[in-house]
DNA sequence: TGACAATGTGACCAGGTAGTCATATAATGT
DNA sequence: ACATTATATGACTACCTGGTCACATTGTCA
């Protein structure tokens, strides 16, 4: 939470802050990101950022928001009967989508997840009760054997959606071919009636 | 690959860089070790540094040389005859054992693969070849459905594995168990007869 | 207009890094 | 014993980092 002043500042200037903060988190994970890159490429004196933010943590933070919102304009809305592996292509989908309209974004993205264990832990634990709920629900629906352990399903799938992403080299179609293939795999995995 | 003049040196002066080695690798990814921390570590002064090594890179390289060979000293030998599947969990077993008896090098393969992409990459692909061949293998027995897409499924194990070891918090039950878990979903998903 | 508060500013500090190099010491061959 | 070569050494350079702080400038309200 960036202090009062600069919540004060003109939108312009605001902006060059976001940009330059954006241009450092997308070229440089988080521990390797530099205060100083980050002023030099706004244009403002390094006090002022201290005016501003109380250190890197917050205006990482700031810059996350922001983003988040540019994020939830481009993706499709949540659909609530997709079932869970069907809402697991479509992330990966959207994925792709960020990637080609704010490709720092997919970056910044991508730097977090190799970034910092701690908080890919937590990431992957906010969303875990969310997906656990909809793996619960595909059982007694009928999809999923009653007998699947849902955390090693969303755990599979998480984790292979991020890391694909990773390495697929930006190349969309091998990207989305393999997270279907993965999919497919775990879906006569644990399916009821496999196709 | 050190310098002769590191070759020339006591075992006791090697194994010492050895284990400040060890102790930094362990402590912070590649990118974050120092060269200061490591010559403070063994005892030995700046200059003499550069006359073993040439770099960083060029100590941590010769570091892995010294510990695989540890570590094939304490894992099973490699059972030709088992299936895919069978060695994915022996593996995982192979891992907690090697963390047990040497918890440093389990550290630094951890860091190692949060660290850097590339090098992660590079270790996937070259085991990659030898596992493509144990599940053509294990098409060819029956075991594995014909139309499976093999580089999915390694990829699938490979940063499971990886992962779960990393996030499971030491907890050597839960990672055995979940592996277990995971192993048998794709297992269900691929084979020709599953249980 | 004058007084006071809020904000802008960049030189500066302490601490870290990788790598170099002149000099001291030890080892070796003649 | 001497000369030559190999190795040991740590002070030093150049460069980076996050963070501070005294001072300059601007805004605000009476």
């Amino acid at each position: 939470m960036p202090k009062d002043t600069f919540n004060n500042l003109s939108e312009d200037k605001k902006k060059r802050i976001f940009d330059a903060a954006v241009k450092e988190f997308s070229t440089r994970r988080f521990s390797d990101a530099s205060i100083n890159q980050i002023v030099k490429n706004a244009g403002i004196p390094k006090g002022s950022f201290y005016q501003y933010f109380t250190d890197k943590e917050d205006v990482y933070l700031y810059m996350m928001e922001e983003m988040s919102r540019d994020i939830h304009e481009i993706i499709e809305p949540f659909n609530p009967d997709s079932s869970f592996l069907e809402t697991t292509v479509q992330r990966a989908k959207d994925t792709l989508k960020v990637g080609r309209i704010k490709p720092e974004y997919a970056k910044i993205g991508a730097l977090t997840v190799i970034d910092n264990s701690e908080f890919m832990l937590k990431l992957l634990k906010a969303s875990a009760g969310k997906h656990i709920q909809m793996i619960e629900r595909d059982k007694q629906r009928g999809l999923i054997k009653p007998e699947t352990d849902s955390e090693v399903v969303i755990k599979m799938i998480h984790i292979f959606i991020f890391n694909e992403y990773l390495y697929s080299g930006f190349d969309e179609t091998r990207y989305l071919k393999n997270v279907e293939g993965a999919v497919q795999i775990i879906k006569q995995g644990i399916a009821v009636h496999p196709d």
